[in-house]
DNA sequence: ATCAATAATATTGCGTACAATTTAATTGCT
DNA sequence: AGCAATTAAATTGTACGCAATATTATTGAT
């Protein structure tokens, strides 16, 4: 017994949550992309200031540790934020290898700009405040087994 | 009253369900990467496989409809796929603007290993499939909100 | 039949992601 | 002090994503 297509349901598209997370953070992604326009980010650079805004001044590793992203790709982007103004970069004294970003004032008051944004986002969900708070610490909860 | 760091917990990025969304999503790309290197695919690759291995020869524009991706991503992707023997690309007879994608033989062979999968990535979320299947449409119902 | 409008891919250019390697600085062992 | 091991960034090379544009084929109105 046999058929054309498949027989598996475990390799169907939509059974695969992996798809549906990759859709769906593409998709959040294009979401941003006009919001972000208007204050000269791209949706990786934004995540780079929210944890700037944070907690400034931190090395090129421990925005990698924050964002699970490596200096492969930091690096570029946080030249790039250089290049429009928005950190500088500046080796530590004391240990050259090391690398901290800080945020310049232009950088400082895009956050003020920024403070419209995620309500934005939040309606285009069309979920509640719990709703997205829950699916998100799910979505945390799998990031943290999928990372070990 | 103000603090050096931030006093809007709309903008902390553990707050962000975009974060968690595509911190999880580049976690679960890592997770394929090695099980799918030994079936010679790159992650996006392999989802173009889940929709040929459900219906064969699809134009590239309903390749892109499935997954949401468009030319500018699944032209040169497919033509990487057709060098490595996976797919044929081939120009519809009545009508030469279309691009019919079709396996291989040896692309039709992959299915069957691709079989495993599943269970690996089930098993390293360590959720259950009902909890897997209750996530996986909120994820659906979120990209089908993000893209309207 | 002609030609403007439309449609399906393909191309170009830019910005990620990331594995693998390299470079430069620091640490720790003796 | 001297030097192997380690560490932090940077670099290199490959493969996406996607906006914008270009190319080629088809359709439709006259």
């Amino acid at each position: 017994m046999s058929s054309t297509t498949t027989d598996n349901a475990a390799l169907l598209l939509d059974n695969q949550i992996c798809f549906a997370l990759y859709s769906s953070s593409l998709a959040m992604t294009k979401l941003y992309k006009p919001l972000l326009e208007a204050l000269g980010l791209t949706y990786p650079q934004y995540l780079v200031m929210l944890v700037l805004w944070e907690r400034d001044g931190l090395m090129v590793s421990e925005l990698g540790e924050r964002l699970f992203l490596d200096s492969g790709t930091l690096t570029p982007l946080l030249k790039r934020m250089g290049s429009s103004g928005l950190v500088v970069r500046l080796r530590d004294v004391k240990d050259e290898r090391c690398v901290h970003v800080t945020l310049t004032a232009a950088g400082r008051k895009l956050q003020t700009q920024a403070g419209k944004i995620p309500e934005c986002i939040l309606s285009a969900t069309q979920w509640t405040v719990p709703e997205i708070i829950a699916i998100t610490h799910q979505l945390q909860t799998l990031r943290q087994r999928l990372v070990a």
